[in-house]
DNA sequence: AGTAGCATTAACAATCATGTCAGTAGGAGG
DNA sequence: CCTCCTACTGACATGATTGTTAATGCTACT
């Protein structure tokens, strides 16, 4: 019988949220159980609870890990269009792929599904934190971020959320191609920041 | 003890529904089971299965109420606004009403955290045959909706969708009233519309 | 009134997710 | 090599949800 391996705590705990993280996104919120997400790590359903305290424990690690990763990903893309490399469309594409592949979306909804609507507020106010972070790195300026920043965030968060959850078959019974979302998304910021422009001009 | 009334299949079925989706929009996707659904219409889980054949019956049956229901609202104050008496804003408005308290954003949170994903293609069907009818009801026309229509269509349910998921907690993070989303919404729609005009003209 | 149909229910069964607990064994440190 | 700590497991318990079945009793219809 092959001899298990005897895991830090750290590394039980990250193999099981990547995991469940890719649990949730192939099979949505109901397969993610104590025991598919054991099986997932070849770990037994005890293991976990021993790691976790609780399957509350694991589902709340699981709301934290996504929301950094989803703000991660932006925040890093965000940093790329400072050293000249990424346009607004790249940022808006980012956004929309984190959203639609990496979780974003999964999240929101696994939040809803496990009734923690509570753990929505810490996951908006890391979207908050992020953009003033970069807000600051960008403008050299100790001054809050605009709104006009601030509703480009709103309404690129909001279409890619709803992208994410029904875009593709929406876009499909409208007979739009799949990447219109997006494009409404990049115009929109585009004006934005020529709006800006303009005023400053 | 009180006879138990006897109810038609339609008023059991009815009534069902409505309870279910009050406990969705209350309590969220887990609350509503087959138990908790009888408690509210004052019938056993039984029944329930007796009515819509299994759990999974009752879902798909959730589904299309809950998808008729959006979209019966937001095309009637559509028409309202054919007879001169509803401004863009109100259209917006009513569209993220129905999404936010009657149950839009309930029912796709509903539909991905019960795997009917299959489910949000009729959905996004409904959305589009309603585009279409009004827009010939209003322009008495055989053509379809021209792109713009469709694409405000879009924006506007995947803002409205977004809000009613976690507008409340984004908005209040970055700092914005919570009505922004509506008007960008709205903005969104008058320069759509203006659009049309000044290419008609 | 009598009867047939079906809405309704209680009781039971099966499955599943969560949680507890005692015991096993891997690996680091003495 | 020995010992301690703890990651890890298997067996068991519990509660919730779904599903089945036989029986009950409204209610419409004749």
């Amino acid at each position: 019988m092959a001899t298990r391996r005897r895991l830090s705590p750290e590394e039980s705990r990250a193999g099981a949220l990547e995991a469940a993280r890719n649990l949730l996104i192939e099979a949505g919120p109901q397969a993610v159980t104590l025991k598919a997400v054991g099986a997932r790590v070849g770990r037994t359903h005890a293991n976990l609870l021993h790691h976790f305290g609780s399957a509350a424990g694991l589902q709340h690690a699981l709301g934290v890990y996504l929301a950094e990763s989803v703000c991660d990903r932006i925040a890093a893309t965000i940093r790329a269009s400072r050293s000249g490399g990424a346009s607004p469309r790249m940022i808006v594409d980012q956004a929309f792929d984190a959203f639609d592949g990496e979780g974003g979306g999964a999240l929101v909804s696994w939040l809803l599904a496990t009734g923690q609507e509570d753990a929505l507020e810490p996951f908006a106010k890391a979207i908050h934190q992020m953009i003033e972070t970069v807000h600051k790195e960008e403008l050299g300026a100790d001054q809050p971020a605009d709104r006009d920043a601030l509703e480009s965030t709103l309404t690129v968060v909001l279409l890619a959320l709803g992208q994410s959850l029904i875009g593709g078959p929406l876009s499909s019974a409208l007979k739009l191609p799949s990447h219109t979302a997006r494009d409404i998304a990049e115009r929109f910021v585009v004006d934005s920041l020529e709006k800006v422009q303009g005023t400053a001009t």
